[in-house]
DNA sequence: CACTTATAATC
DNA sequence: TTCGCAG
DNA sequence: CTGCGAAGATTATAAGTG
């Protein structure tokens, strides 16, 4: 199939909200595709390709931009080889190579195909649809249902891969997949709860975990072998080979287990999550070596256990994994059992807690009520210093702020950025507020008198080597601006670095 | 060889 | 990773 | 309720520059 078709569809997938119009526009075309074009096509519907690293990126694209071709040629297959190649590309001269490459697709690629090929690259497509969307487009192609699919990609551990049993095996193809040991599934994930009391509400009788503040890790053993993948599948069985002994030595057979790793102090206490990554982000040399596994859930063990209630898993967790490697956890239905637990991890240094549902599937790659989060939220009042144009659905608007804290005689430093937890009517409001205090403008950023403050929410502090401050704010939201504060009455730097540790 | 830039990864 | 919006 | 997109901070390594 051309590669345009694709394009097109991308297009018009970009050009409507209608989710069904899209859902069907994707439908129409995976039902045209030959079986070996499948996988690619699909991975370059949800705006990524089959290979990870192309080692080609914004820069790049933005150096890189031939005149389209007036008419089309390349083919599916085409724009797969071409990644392939990208990606093969190392050594002294690769950039200068990868250019030659990308230059070469590019001016085969008219217009609508250059959109696609820079958008995918890019990793920033933006045309409103993702795996839901294109899932929902196989779905519709292979006359089955959506969460046929879905299944298929978490055990097959991608849409691609469950794309192509789905066109080419139908529905009994796609019920054969199983969780597989050795073959990374998609993790099930967690959505926030303000409180362990919200938490509850949802769960009911819940297992209470610690939360450590480290690298999700999902833990195959197969036929007496290891692998350990990230929370996106990535394989960093060689950065942690610690961890693949300590799997490698527990009892039983083909086993998987879901947990995460971080680095331990001496004393026991957990590092920082960026001392944690440092290690974790070491390629082999041993120096991941110092990371720890901490096991909490069990999805394999002598046969799949993911539609085991969570009760179940983690009986058969505690008699599998020891005490040493597995979180410490609670079971009840009380509020203030579960607090004073979060209180504990909170002292141990650690992030928070998981509510967990106790009869609870694991339902994997979904983000549901089953599991809940909870860690703590600090506030600080800063100083707006400047503000970002925005992008795409914040066009035209003034979104993305620059925060500062109270130094010194008048200064302020910044501490970080936020674009997060404002309304719409939040960013009318604030573009015209800050043209009203602007001062001038530098590119996209436009800064403003300091004077207006507003009330930002933290998950916590880090140290930083490019904030004159030598701390950053993690996870910044706007909590709501404070028409009743001067600048004079925001939070000082000193106040902000007391929440390092 | 030291330093910068680009890319990709974790949260 | 957090959050608001649209379907 | 789900999926999407708005963008943040840090880390590491590879390759390019002077």
């Amino acid at each position: 199939m051309l590669f345009v078709e694709l394009a097109r569809t991308s297009a018009a997938v970009a050009s409507t909200s209608k989710r069904s119009d899209k859902v069907a526009a994707f439908a129409d075309v995976f039902g045209r595709l030959a079986p070996d074009e499948i996988a690619p096509a699909v991975a370059f519907a949800t705006g990524s390709t089959l290979i990870g690293r192309l080692g080609v990126g914004w820069a790049t694209l933005r150096d890189v931009r031939p005149e389209p071709a007036t008419t089309p040629s390349l083919t599916i297959g085409d724009v797969d080889r071409a990644v392939v190649t990208l990606a093969s590309i190392s050594g002294a001269g690769s950039q200068a190579r990868r250019r030659d490459v990308l230059h070469e697709l590019l001016a085969a690629a008219t217009e609508p195909e250059q959109r696609l090929i820079v958008g995918i690259i890019g990793g920033e497509l933006r045309q409103g649809a993702l795996d839901g969307v294109v899932a929902a487009g196989v779905a519709k192609a292979a006359g089955v249902a959506v969460g046929q699919v879905q299944r298929g990609a978490m055990f097959a551990g991608s849409l691609p891969a469950a794309a192509r049993v789905a066109l080419t095996a139908g529905q009994p193809g796609l019920a054969a997949i199983e969780l597989t040991p050795a073959q990374p599934v998609q993790p099930m994930l967690a959505s926030p709860a303000t409180d362990v009391g919200d938490a509850l509400s949802n769960t009911g009788l819940a297992s209470v975990e610690w939360k450590l503040d480290g690298a999700r890790i999902q833990a195959h053993r197969s036929g007496g072998e290891v692998k350990l993948f990230t929370r996106n599948l990535n394989d960093v069985t060689d950065r942690l080979e610690g961890v693949a002994r300590t799997v490698l030595e527990l009892p039983g057979g083909d086993l998987v287990l879901d947990g995460e790793v971080l680095g331990l102090d001496a004393d026991g206490a957990p590092r920082r999550f960026q001392d944690t990554m440092g290690d974790f982000g070491a390629d082999e040399t041993g120096r991941g070596s110092g990371l720890r596994a901490f096991f909490f859930d069990v999805l394999h063990a002598g046969g799949s256990l993911v539609d085991e209630p969570l009760a179940t898993r983690r009986d058969v967790l505690s008699e599998t994994v020891p005490e040493t490697s597995r979180l410490p956890s609670i079971i009840t239905a009380d509020a203030d059992d579960a607090a004073a637990f979060l209180d504990r991890a909170i002292a141990a240094g650690h992030e928070g807690v998981m509510v967990k549902d106790l009869e609870s599937a694991y339902d994997a790659g979904r983000r549901g009520g089953a599991w809940r989060k909870v860690k703590p939220v600090y506030t600080f009042d800063l100083v707006v210093l400047a503000v970002e144009w925005g992008h795409g659905r914040r066009q035209g608007w003034l979104s993305n702020l620059h925060l500062g804290a109270r130094g010194s005689d008048n200064e302020f430093v910044m501490v970080g950025k936020t674009f997060k937890g404002l309304t719409d009517e939040l960013l009318r409001w604030q573009t015209e507020r800050f043209l009203g205090l602007e001062l001038g403008r530098e590119g996209h950023i436009v800064h403003v008198r300091p004077e207006q403050v507003v009330e930002i929410a933290v998950d916590g502090v880090q140290v930083s080597t490019r904030y004159p401050g030598g701390v950053a704010l993690r996870f910044a939201r706007v909590r709501q601006y404070r028409h009743d504060k001067s600048a004079a009455d925001a939070d000082t730097i000193d106040q902000v670095r007391s929440l390092l540790r």
